[in-house]
DNA sequence: CAAGTGACAGACAGGTCTGTCTATTTAGCC
DNA sequence: GGCTAAATAGACAGACCTGTCTGTCACTTG
């Protein structure tokens, strides 16, 4: 475990461990964690191979990092973005929520399906971090669902995780418009 | 395009192309199409280098193949197994079908999600692919929410998409239950 | 029998990938 | 200034990848 007391290092005074983080983050999101070789990410985060070795140990653990980050910001991200909203409200709210990460500019689907179909070895440590991001989203949707005062909670928390999925990744093939179309439809669960 | 006349060739009278056809699906399908190189495709269909590059030019095609194979096999496999079911009732009992695919044992998530995100390239000949069928299924979802005579037609006909895509996505993570969800949802969707 | 054809086997080139290693530079701290 | 620790540059090994090419075998047809 390095980087005891920060150093301001040369570049923008970024620790080269963000650096790649970043860099792999852009990358491998973009364009999949198989085709983004170990070079490309050096090259944008302009570091040294030796640097990332140090700081990860292997692609995998930058691979998992980079997802562990990622999920953990869009959870903070999430949480402001509900704060001001009745907890009745939020599942639905949650809705609009997904519908502008699809409409975003660099929106390319969701990073934790990417994963999972990338990398099918059931023992990679990225695939922990995905399981444990989908549960923390179905425990959300649970306590919404209840806090909506639903007749089945249960039922409708689940359906609200194949909104979200189906919201995600058809957004991904076909343009936001399947999030819109998710969001109708759970307003129509929501309603009833 | 060779292969006029038939002959039977010594592997089990299957001709070199099928072979290769249906071991690429099997690769493909089940570990990706990035992560399987041509020559586990050729060990596994027990054939030359050359017999492939011959029939099919190069991997990408071999890709494009693939995909096209087993989704005009997935509209047969659908077709028959609603053919004795009035139209009204389609769209509902084709989550049945859905949830028998997720609950059979080779089921991992949904090939054209698979093959859009893995290879990103948008001129991929697998894409075009992916995107006619994905309309194929649009129009069949229209088609059947039509039949039923649901009030906004077109609105529950993407709900329908929104809702595939979640069943699948979410199976192949999370297990069949998650297409057992969509199901639900699609009952409830469709009987208001 | 002879010619033609489809498939097979495998070497090879050229590139890319991960991961290791050596040597050098930079920057703070005494 | 000198010491230490982090970061840099880049060569290198070994594996794997796609795609090409040469040569051989088996079988069919004239």
């Amino acid at each position: 475990m390095p980087r005891q007391r920060s150093k301001p290092p040369r570049n923008d005074g970024i620790g080269v461990r963000d650096r790649l983080l970043n860099a792999a983050d852009r990358l491998f999101y973009r364009e999949g964690v198989r085709a983004v070789g170990i070079d490309r990410v050096l090259a944008e985060a302009d570091a040294a191979k030796a640097s990332l070795y140090q700081h990860f140990g292997c692609k995998d653990r930058l691979v998992a990092s980079y997802l562990e980050r990622r999920t953990g910001a869009a959870r903070a991200h999430l949480e402001a973005f509900l704060a001001d909203t009745p907890p009745s409200q939020r599942a639905i709210r949650f809705f609009d929520w997904v519908v502008a990460w699809a409409e975003s500019e660099d929106f390319r689907g969701c990073p934790l399906q990417h994963t999972v179909s990338e990398l099918t070895d059931a023992a990679h440590p990225a695939r922990a971090i995905a399981h444990g991001q989908r549960e923390w989203f179905a425990e959300r949707f649970l306590e919404w669902t209840r806090a909506a005062g639903v007749k089945d909670e249960r039922e409708t928390a689940r359906a609200l995780m194949v909104l979200f999925d189906g919201a995600v990744a058809g957004s991904e093939v076909d343009g936001p418009q399947r999030a819109s179309d998710a969001r109708w439809m759970a307003q129509r669960l929501l309603a009833g």
